[in-house]
DNA sequence: TGTACATCAGTGAACGCGCGTTCACTGATGTAC
DNA sequence: TGTACATCAGTGAACGCGCGTTCACTGATGTAC
């Protein structure tokens, strides 16, 4: 045999797919991502893809998993680079982490938490489980500084019962963390993501201010709010 | 003459190819709409609408503008519900009233504030004045705060050169204020924007978990970090 | 070792569809005399 | 008041395009004997 075998050409098509796909989701969007474009670019045909994937909604649906795996993986080593009795060096691991992460892979972060796409719908069943652990290394540091007597709680209002209750819901999907670990994750998560997405969709207005300094402001002024320093 | 014109069916089909627009984009999404949609909508042919965009693109700017310029009546609105000396008033009015128009205009939000639509860019010139002042009544309420001193400063680390460097080209575009003021701003905005845009994909997770009460804790805690009690 | 056969990844043609944009046109409107 | 005419918003056909998905197929692979 002179000329290598059409399938061995590409060695694991499955992922070349996944990785062209992200190409085309960097360059023109994830609601233009077409099957049809990533065959041309792999040079096989349209249909082949269909061997991998049967329809362009599970194609989606596989990249937003290998997001959050990858997202999660990043943020639990980040967590993990401090002993677990330096909660607040783990918490700003975890912060720095989230930016560079966000940083590096800008379609990955609005494809999971960005503006949804219209029209398409993820499944949860599949969704969920990885979506749930990628925040899961955030809340563990959280409920281990409340365990820890380190969290300030003196600012918060009182939690309301109607409120209370959703956080119930949610405890069943991210595991069994006090309410108040929950709630302050939830914010801090907010503020994170709100300079992260202003950043990456360029409003930090405008011409490239630095969203890395600024971002370095805002989670010293997140520690400073939500932990007290160690006796 | 017994059936109407042709033209008179429909009063202003600027406006009318705008608001079907809007509609479209809250069903679809902004990348895929249609102008051919539009027109089957209004019942009439595609083409016509070019007697009032010269393309689809410009169509898109006109709804930016639209949307920026009502946001930015809403935050001056809230701005001025209250009498210039009462500025933490004022901040908390501007804060509730950015989440209620982003609730009660979730595309028009995503369209200005989300993922950027890959492929389109808007025309800065066009754009920009409408933007700045939509951003101006958050950046005039601090800004005097700072100047009767009631803003929070201590908390902050040095601002570095190459940082305030860029908030002085910012100025050019938003107006003459102080740096100080302006990196409060920032913050702010994305700490609001954050929880906003949370809650608009859904990401409060999981199931309707009360964005607005969640929202009203963060105004208190922004407020709480930022703001001194007034003698 | 050599032949017959089942497997199955990838092909190529075809389907029906919607898109933005162009172009020459039509026909109602409103003005000028 | 009545006629001729210019205006111009909206039409309808056409352009070339890309899309997701289906289907019967081909031809290299690897196995069973």
């Amino acid at each position: 045999m002179v000329r290598p075998t059409l399938k061995k050409q590409i060695a694991n098509l499955q992922e070349a797919i996944k990785e062209t796909a992200w190409k085309q989701i960097a360059e023109f969007g994830a609601p233009a991502l077409s099957l049809r474009a990533i065959a041309r670019e792999l040079k096989i045909t349209a249909p082949a893809i269909y061997n991998y994937f049967p329809d362009r909604d599970s194609l989606v649906t596989a990249l937003i998993i290998d997001a959050y795996a990858s997202f999660g993986n990043c943020q639990l080593a980040a967590r993990d680079s401090f002993p677990q009795d330096q909660m607040a060096e783990r918490l700003h691991a975890i912060g720095i982490a989230y930016h560079q992460w966000a940083i590096d892979f800008p379609q990955r972060y609005q494809l999971i938490f960005g503006t949804p796409i219209l029209g398409y719908q993820a499944p949860k069943m599949e969704v969920l489980p990885t979506a749930a652990r990628s925040l899961s290394a955030l809340v563990s540091v959280v409920d281990d500084l409340r365990v820890a007597s380190l969290l300030i709680a003196e600012n918060f209002p009182t939690v309301q019962p109607e409120f209370k209750q959703h956080f119930e819901i949610w405890k069943t999907y991210a595991g069994d963390y006090d309410i108040f670990s929950l709630s302050v994750s939830m914010l801090i998560w907010s503020r994170v993501h709100g300079l992260v997405s202003l950043e990456l969709a360029g409003n930090i207005p405008p011409h490239g201010m630095d969203g890395a300094a600024l971002y370095r402001y805002e989670l010293d002024l997140i520690a400073k709010q939500f932990i007290k320093e160690k006796k």
